[in-house]
DNA sequence: GCCGAAAGAATGTGATCACAAATACCGTGC
DNA sequence: GCACGGTATTTGTGATCACATTCTTTCGGC
């Protein structure tokens, strides 16, 4: 059982506020895993599968999956055995529901937080487009699993700057939702059958519409969302 | 130090699905006790603490606390403890703003839900009427902790027969977070000031008028978080 | 050959201990 | 009187053990 090697700095990364507990980094880890679409739906983990994955012991294995089943990105079975969550139907047209619901609202803010300040908006685009450019690479290469995590990427870059920690959190839950099936139905459409409102996007940021946003963003959604309705649900 | 008392019996009460394990006792108990208004904001819990309250060991309290942290209905300090969240006029918009997006919607869900069946459609009115006629009877006889727990009895009696757990997690989330904060403002405002659109609603329920429905919904929210703006927040 | 029961392994859950960090408390010195 | 410093307590976190339940595998019977 390997010691876990406790990691000890202060992390001087971002602010200064939190050193990295080792069931936060599995928290994490786990939670990029999820949204990028790396465990399929359905995929089982158990508290030692984990803790001996990352290498860590039982207890932060345990809070990492305790915390994602809150997020409803796990599901729990009967038995209390843990499992990627299931797509249904229904679940289909609740997380479209509610993505168009929200994800157009934190898009605006976010071109609200940068409105002020051209030479922030400047970089937010300037941010999104590479990463958009990325993205396109990956579809030509037809890298399932680099779209999916630059998707995203790109999704939650533009989300971030709307410092809206409460809407980013309900964002967040809802991705961590369809990340296992998106990245399901990429692997089976291919990336060519891919659009997306990206560039729309990026132009609405560009000209500070934030009508035009709202409306590339529902766009995108809706399409994303109509693939994954499209797939056949194991 | 409560040793536990570990009780080990099969325990044979709900349904036949989940036995009430510990860990969700103790989560359930501290949920409905946050959505209440039972804890005020910035009350500082601790794992040993909630565990000798609620007569369990150490671990339940831990699983419980963390739940609550995913939920963003517990808030940790930069020193990794723990407290009822605080309250930030940023805060107030993006709740208020996410209410409003989702709230209508669950509301025309449960409409929706029991619209077929109008023997369904009247038991729910019936239930919420029950709730609301307690609701005015708290009202009158001044009771804010019997109003906090009943205004929500009312908003979820009606959500849950949306059958949308997925929009219903989201709203649930909202709830925790504006739980402490409604029960500070009607303690001291008390409770003949409050408006709702109680009435409104259930009206529009027996018309089946979803149109009616999400503007009384949204109505209700407005107001009520406007009290919370209104407020001084400590 | 296939179904079913029994044995073995794996798993979730609760309890408890150890340790470091943070907080609270208290007394001393100025 | 008040600020400072040191001690004692509280607290979060990780680790490990015990136990009941569940899943898996295997073997025997028909």
């Amino acid at each position: 059982m390997a010691k876990a090697e406790a990691v000890k700095k202060p992390q001087g990364k971002a602010g200064a506020a939190r050193a990295p507990v080792v069931h936060e980094e599995v928290f994490e880890r786990l939670r990029r895993a999820i949204i990028a679409g790396q465990l399929e739906p359905g995929r089982a983990l158990s508290v030692r599968g984990l803790a001996t994955q990352f290498g860590v012991s039982a207890m932060p294995a345990r809070e990492a999956i305790r915390r994602l089943v809150a997020l409803n990105a796990l599901e729990l079975t009967p038995t209390r055995r843990v499992m990627v969550a299931q797509m249904s139907p229904g679940k289909i047209d609740e997380i479209t529901e509610a993505r168009i619901a929200l994800e157009p609202l934190i898009a605006a803010r976010a071109l609200k937080a940068v409105g002020d300040d051209p030479c922030a908006r400047e970089d937010l685009v300037t941010k999104l487009s590479a990463i958009d450019d990325e993205l396109d690479e990956a579809i030509v290469q037809g890298d399932a699993e680099s779209y999916s995590r630059l998707n995203s990427d790109f999704h939650f870059a533009l989300y971030e700057t709307a410092r809206a920690p409460v809407l980013l959190g309900l964002v967040e839950s809802l991705w961590l939702q369809v990340g296992p099936f998106m990245r399901v139905v990429v692997g089976r459409l291919g990336t060519t059958a891919l659009v997306d409102q990206h560039k729309e996007a990026l132009e609405a940021l560009r000209a500070g519409d934030a009508r035009k946003l709202k409306s590339a963003v529902r766009l995108d959604i809706l399409e994303g969302m109509k693939n994954i309705r499209g797939a056949r649900l194991s």
